[in-house]
DNA sequence: TGTACATCAGTGAACGCGCGTTCACTGATGTAC
DNA sequence: TGTACATCAGTGAACGCGCGTTCACTGATGTAC
């Protein structure tokens, strides 16, 4: 008999399809967005049948929300990978504003690099079922793409280039900048030569930068 | 007999089915976005049998092409009357810096107020049928929510405020701006009360004009 | 002014599809004696 | 060390649904004579 499962088990229990639930679901994410994480798909790619997910989640939704927040913390893995790469050093000043720079840079540089987990982690599912914002936050405390965002605009502070009163509205014009640039050089601009979508990039966040240094008397 | 369609026509023939189609496009996607905008739906909406959406597109997607187009048409007269019921005056640096924030609040706000539409006109369709940039572009020239924005960084290199060689990259950096702000405000923050939304627009559009007029020496 | 007829615009029924979810079930596991 | 049995984790089949699209069709329209 050809098993039509991927790699086939040795027991009849699977070990832990939870989290090769999840995981499946990730990779079908990759690929195809947060639409292609359906319940028939990802139990099919673990070679499970499709009913044995209502085993580990009362709903389809619970399960996308368990991606979406895997997601976000592969994102953030990933920003971390970049800033290590590119540790700025120098004058605390401008080691600062680079700093926030490259973390827009990483920001986006996910979004491009991989546009299907990006959505996943941070678009939500606008046009299926509601993926994010789960109640009451998310139950571990790993990080997430904000915490990054969040560091650099400290290290502002403390470079005396950000007052620290303007940290909220701070955290939404970086944040708007950033989200901003992603969706519309997904959506919008998807043809853009890749040359040319990292000059947008450079370009809105030396924008985003002087802006929030030299703005407000 | 009840009649089951919306309104009894009087004709056999519709009169303009293509228009009522597209019509009924814009109103299921005011109510659900873009993925409401079904072949199915939209002819149901109509009173009309659903395959006779045929005989005047080839395809759903054309359709959804045809209710993008109208959508953008839409956004950007809801920005022109926003922009004339604000006209600024006054020095004419501080207007044209005005006038690009007022284009901006337009934005957001139209964003804000029919979020099925925007999506519709500026998201595309993420999650499935791509809608937005048909190969040769639109093909009639009615204002887009675009224009606007050029035509306010116009105004700011008139007023010299802003260099001409660097239209490019403020275009970039300001429609990031709105369209980020546009899509936090909707789908990662929606429970924010709205003047907290209001205040981060103009938080964000502060710095971005800030940074737009005194970035790069 | 009246009739014949080609063209046009919409109809009705069916197609095959994949989806999330429910039901009653059965094979595997580990603990108690 | 060996057997009985409750629990657990996954199975198989079916449900009802709505979708986009195709087919052969028919009722209405307007032009030609």
């Amino acid at each position: 008999m050809a098993e039509k499962r991927p790699r086939a088990r040795a027991t009849y229990h699977h070990g832990d399809l939870r989290a090769a639930l999840i995981a499946a679901g990730i990779d079908r994410a990759r690929t195809g967005g947060p639409q292609a994480v359906g319940l028939r798909e990802v139990t099919r790619a673990v070679g499970v049948a499709p009913n044995s997910a209502y085993g580990h989640f009362p709903t389809l939704t619970e399960l996308k929300r368990a991606v979406a927040r895997e997601a976000r913390v592969a994102m953030a893995e990933a920003m971390s990978a970049h800033l290590d790469s590119v540790a700025v050093s120098g004058h605390p000043g401008e080691a600062a504003e680079a700093y926030l720079r490259e973390v827009g840079r990483a920001y986006v540089g996910y979004a491009l690099a991989e546009p299907g987990l990006f959505r996943m982690a941070m678009g939500g599912d606008p046009t299926g079922i509601r993926v994010p914002a789960a109640p009451g936050g998310d139950d571990d405390d790993r990080p997430r793409p904000r915490f990054h965002l969040e560091r650099a605009l400290d290290r502002l502070i403390a470079a005396g280039r950000l007052r620290r009163e303007d940290t909220g509205r701070a955290v939404m014009a970086s944040w708007a900048t950033v989200h901003g640039l992603s969706i519309m050089l997904l959506d919008l601009l998807p043809q853009l030569p890749a040359a040319a979508k990292q000059a947008a990039v450079d370009d809105a966040l030396d924008v985003l930068v002087a802006g929030l240094t030299r703005s407000r008397p």
